[in-house]
DNA sequence: GTCTATAAGAAGATAGAC
DNA sequence: GTCTATCTTCTTATAGAC
């Protein structure tokens, strides 16, 4: 990897635990393994590195939801593809959202930074509710609703069906991020999540 | 209020807003309308005024929950005292836990600073998670585990009926402390939220 | 592109007068 | 308790050699 891509990797790994202002242009430098001055070659400021970290994973971010909603992925698929999702397909959903936001180090780390800048920098702010509440709670709105079109699903509000779903699980990733080591129990709590969802707001399989 | 206490104020609202190590001394100084040498004849340096901020919010806190739990509140009330608990009872044990951590404003700074500090301060996330998760979920807990031996509700894991009665609010809570001009909109799905709650989980009333 | 040297300023903290 | 003056260290950033 470049000497750039390589200040972005390390600036981004301290800027999610310590945040922005804690960190120094020096430190940075010291875990890419170069002096500081030599960072200024390669960006005009510290805070050109926040920004490019920025530019960087929100251009990610868009990527991969192109592909998540055009080819189709292993467990978040096109809601227009599907005709039926079985308890287990939506489990699948569930589980999948929980893991990639989790064990992805650059996603959790991102995450974090946005976490820790977000009620002093409105663009911050902006991409953490929609890449953690908008977005996913939008996708599982209309999910949620043609899977009630299709009697899959009883009738209910489909916005407040979708918080149902993914609140429990935004929440055991708060738990995560703030101690990794609560990941065991909240796949539990998760898995019983997912069971308890679909025990309430499914039609049972059998009467498809 | 004498100065002391002045210096606290100040110091949380701007630790809350832009991080600890973002907010110099003089600035609190300038804030409670002092210098900031003066500032040291109230505190041994910087470090002993955030210090100063989580003793005195964790003793509130405490006596906060000693309260609610001992003497009982409008919404909020000893779960062993009640025998019946109506839709509308838990309807504002919701909106209570909503507007109670959203408009006291000591509550949301302090939460704030809670959320920014968490992740490179082990005693701040343990703060953090007790308070806004751990705790009220162990109240939900044995509020709904009385309520199913009361046949009051429909028979799930009260856990996890916790979770699914808190983690929304929560969402909503994190929503508006992002962004404050959501606050309407997090009302109306406060109520849809609840109302939707009672429908799925809660025995209806006329069969009591 | 990386280094050493260094400027320029900010920040935490102290001394001592009032 | 508050002030002015000052110290020291840290931090961002630049200049210029290699």
């Amino acid at each position: 990897m470049n000497t750039k891509d390589r200040i972005v990797e390390c600036a981004l790994q301290l800027f999610s635990k310590r945040g922005y202002s804690a960190v120094s242009v020096e430190e940075i430098a010291k875990n890419v393994g170069i002096k500081a001055p030599s960072l200024y070659k390669h960006f005009k400021g510290k805070q050109a590195i926040l920004d490019a970290i920025v530019d960087e994973m929100n251009c990610r971010y868009i990527k991969t939801m192109h592909k998540l909603n055009i080819s189709g992925s292993d467990a978040l698929m096109d809601v227009s593809k599907l005709s039926i999702i079985s308890n287990e397909q939506l489990t699948n959903i569930g589980k999948y959202l929980f893991s990639f936001f989790i064990h992805d180090e650059w996603i959790q780390q991102y995450r974090k930074l946005l976490v820790l800048e977000q009620f002093h920098n409105r663009d911050i702010a902006q991409h953490y509710t929609n890449q953690y509440f908008k977005d996913p709670l939008n996708y599982l709105e209309s999910l949620f609703s043609s899977m009630m079109d299709n009697n899959q699903m009883h009738v209910y509000n489909a916005k407040i069906i979708a918080m149902h779903f993914y609140a429990p699980i935004k929440q055991l990733i708060d738990l995560c991020d703030s101690d990794a080591q609560f990941e065991n129990e909240a796949l539990v709590l998760l898995e019983q999540h997912l069971q308890q969802f679909n025990a309430l707001y499914r039609v049972e399989e059998h009467q498809l």
